[in-house]
DNA sequence: TTCGCTGCAAACGGTTTGCACCGCG
DNA sequence: CGCGGTGCAAACCGTTTGCAGCGAA
């Protein structure tokens, strides 16, 4: 099921824009490889904590990444901001998020792709990417909760 | 080319929910309202100055706004938080970033709709709402700058 | 050896909270 | 008149910044 690390890749990239390859940038890009969903700075801080890595280097190193377009910012909780690597070092992707147990599922469509491509077209619109977040209901939840599944 | 104002609508779906119908609270959503796209609170803030409405004031309104769903919160700049008026009291709409100037457009369109509701329906997802952003160059500054319109 | 990267700690700025007063219902 | 709403100010906490030392190339 783990399919291969992309480190590798991120090295190569780091060296071709005349940036330096250290560790704690290799161990921030694995963090958010291995990563579920999209992760906050304080998340990553925490999860990287017994290496010493400072807070302050991470917010440097995501800033850093954000520039060489290799993570974005998704809004999590409706009020923070979490980061998650993008193409190509992940697959496009986006998101639908339960509101009864707050599951975060990637979903990739053609269908929603080619719509959203001639939507742009009628606008004279030009892509760079989009980001799209579909709240509800996941399947599991439904069949636990058939009503009222508002949680608190 | 200016539609009327929803504060009496607002205002009965206040007393509906037993809350009280507070100047302030009017204030809020009257410049949401007028808003042409998503405002952080420190916009607000800034924009009701005069009115002496306190900073808290404003953060625990659209708390209370949020949990009535009559707002709900877009990331803004990759970084801040901004919030707007949301289905009954302004139509669903997506928007269409540009990287260049900045500038937010929204959008409606059926077909999107739809397939987003194809979509969940495969994944037995109930939908409660979506939000799409898509990010790129707008018409204008495409024509403005043919080529590498990238900023900064 | 050099210059980019990092740790540390202080500064910042947006957000939250406690408390007393105000005013809507 | 009662209790929810608000102003004020302090506390919080996520984020940024200055600077000196370190280490990748």
């Amino acid at each position: 099921m783990n399919q291969k690390s992309l480190v590798p890749e991120f090295t190569r990239f780091l060296q071709e824009h005349n940036m330096r390859v250290t560790p704690n940038r290799l161990t921030v890009f694995r963090e958010l490889e291995n990563a579920p969903g999209p992760m906050t700075v304080p998340e990553l801080a925490s999860r990287v904590a017994e290496q010493g890595l400072n807070v302050a280097t991470i917010y440097r190193i995501i800033e850093t990444l954000m520039s060489l377009n290799v993570v974005h910012p998704v809004l999590i909780d409706h009020q923070s901001v979490g980061y998650e690597l993008i193409e190509p070092f992940r697959q496009h992707h986006d998101h639908l998020v339960c509101r009864n147990c707050g599951k975060i599922v990637a979903i990739f469509d053609e269908r929603l792709e080619s719509v959203l491509k001639t939507i742009s077209d009628d606008q004279s619109f030009a892509i760079d990417f989009h980001q799209l977040e579909v709240h509800g209901i996941c399947p599991d939840c439904r069949s636990k909760t058939p009503n009222s599944p508002k949680p608190a």
